[in-house]
DNA sequence: AACGTTGTTGCAACTGGTTGCAATTGACCG
DNA sequence: CGGTCAATTGCAACCAGTTGCAACAACGTT
């Protein structure tokens, strides 16, 4: 658990206060290494923590996400997923068939950007983006 | 209100059942020429109609969408923007620090998806995208 | 035109997520 | 180390959206 410290200067660094609550939330996100819903946050931190209340996550997720640290995402699946953001930004494509989801470097949206810039000046910040649609394999099986 | 006729025949073709109630909401959504909620929609509609439930928008919606009718959104303002979509595809360009959206053209992404396809062979369903970012104006005032 | 099938509706209960508020706690300062 | 103040927490009420189900209505057939 050696992230507990590196979070905590993450958030002071940012301006933050650094409660307990935080940083047990953020730790679980980070070292679930996916993507994780409230639920699996609230789960994860209850045995030893039963008292953390939902609000508290999806509000440090909210508050981690404006600051980078977190990406959440809408994977179509009614909860919104989080996940930590290591170096790799990526997003993810989903496809409507059979539901795998593949990753998606940042590299791919880079150019979308470059040209929402130079064409209309707009700053765009594509966080993590979750792109619907059909896989490789599923169009071979001529399926919709 | 000549579109009714028309949605109805839309439905017909989808092999949907052609229900007065749909036929109401997809007109007000085409007839509002802009984004609304299922708020306003319901709205729209109680005056003639007073007991069209949520649900049944929400579920004609969702319907709609799969059939390419109409767009739903996440602005960002907590709740779920439908739009008629018409010849112009479109996205929205949502800038944080004014709150402005703009339309962007479809085919700012059909390159986005032509890489997709060619470099994944994943077959990019890019319906309705809302890309936040800071606008032209907001970069300059230096405000973040 | 009446019938049966099948999809749709309205309702009510529920889920995921947000918000207002009082109590608490972390950060800063002397 | 103790006091102050603003930010954060937990709670409870609330909001948007979904789902299960029984009643119902649209369409194809006869």
């Amino acid at each position: 658990m050696s992230c507990e410290k590196d979070t905590a200067v993450l958030l002071r660094e940012a301006g933050q206060k650094v409660t307990p609550q935080r940083v047990l939330i953020l730790c679980a996100v980070r070292h679930a290494g996916a993507h994780v819903t409230a639920a699996r946050v609230i789960d994860a931190l209850h045995n030893d923590h039963p008292y953390i209340d939902v609000s508290t996550v999806y509000r440090t997720m909210a508050s981690a996400t404006d600051l980078g640290l977190v990406s959440e995402t809408d994977m179509g699946g009614g909860e919104s997923e989080f996940e930590w953001i290591g170096r790799d930004r990526h997003h993810h494509l989903i496809c409507r068939t059979c539901g795998d989801v593949t990753s998606l470097d940042q590299a791919y949206l880079d150019s979308l950007a470059t040209v929402l810039y130079e064409a209309l000046g707009f700053q765009a910040d594509l966080g993590h983006f979750a792109i619907f649609g059909v896989c490789k394999h599923c169009q071979g099986n001529g399926q919709l």
